[in-house]
DNA sequence: GAAATGTCTGCAACCCGGTTGCAAAGTCAG
DNA sequence: CTGACTTTGCAACCGGGTTGCAGACATTTC
């Protein structure tokens, strides 16, 4: 597992290093985005800026992306294989209110709709709120 | 003008003090989604959390809705008429990379995609990030 | 292997948006 | 006018994100 992790790093052109190794570890063990806190919470004695520039470096290289889900703070989540962040690589989001998870809805594509000539889209963030399967019982 | 202001406070139940009906002439005027500090810049000396309250008032009320547009700030923007924030009332939001102003797509009502059963859909916030027509030029 | 160079990490501090407690000012019914 | 309630202003706080700097670490070159 140790080399699926750096295959994955070197795949992206990023030095594994031990730091790095162990939050794309994390990232990747999560079934729901993980946010700079909760990411810190899981470390013993690591500094939050080591994580945030860790998690910056990984944004650079589009090992992983962000996701803006109105919580307060980012939540960041691994890309899938070919991923550019393009808008057309990018899928919903899902928020639970409850236990304030996200998830990344991989098999729900966005769908841009046409906008006049002149806008020029870039980028996108959807993001749907509201309870999900485990807290619905 | 001064009672069109107060027939949209009074029809969502606001009672209509200086402040509000200031603060929404202001949202009503600007084309663009205004954050806290921005409409704190328009006034020489309001205290930001008095607009910060105006701003929760009017929202519980259903007479503008906040948009999270990832720009580090909310935005605000007066709803449309029979607005209730239901996800079946809401529209695309659009945020200029180069003015970072903020525009609602009134004309482009939002679609959520068909999830699972057992996901019970809330709210939602789509946010299209890119050039708007007066910075494409 | 030692020196020189560059990268990565930890600490401390800062910035800024959002939020709250509290007291003063304003509003309004009786 | 008085007392009850609402609104406003001030100050302070909180928490996420960000940066500067120095020390640790790795890598290259001789």
């Amino acid at each position: 597992m140790q080399s699926e992790i750096n295959k994955k790093l070197e795949a992206k052109q990023i030095k594994p290093t031990p730091m790095r190794q162990l939050v794309l570890n994390l990232l990747l063990q999560e079934p729901s985005a993980l946010s700079l806190r909760e990411l810190e919470e899981k470390f013993d004695k690591v500094d939050k800026s080591t994580i945030y520039r860790t998690l910056q470096t990984f944004q650079a290289h589009y090992l992983i992306h962000a996701i803006e889900d109105g919580s307060g703070s980012l939540r960041y989540a691994v890309c899938e294989e070919n991923c550019t962040c393009e808008p057309h690589h990018l899928h919903f989001h899902f928020l639970c209110l409850k236990c304030q998870h996200t998830y990344c809805l991989h098999d729900y594509p966005i769908q841009i709709p046409q906008l006049p000539e002149k806008y020029q889209v870039i980028s996108a963030n959807f993001v749907i709120k509201g309870i999900c399967p485990n807290c619905k019982a």
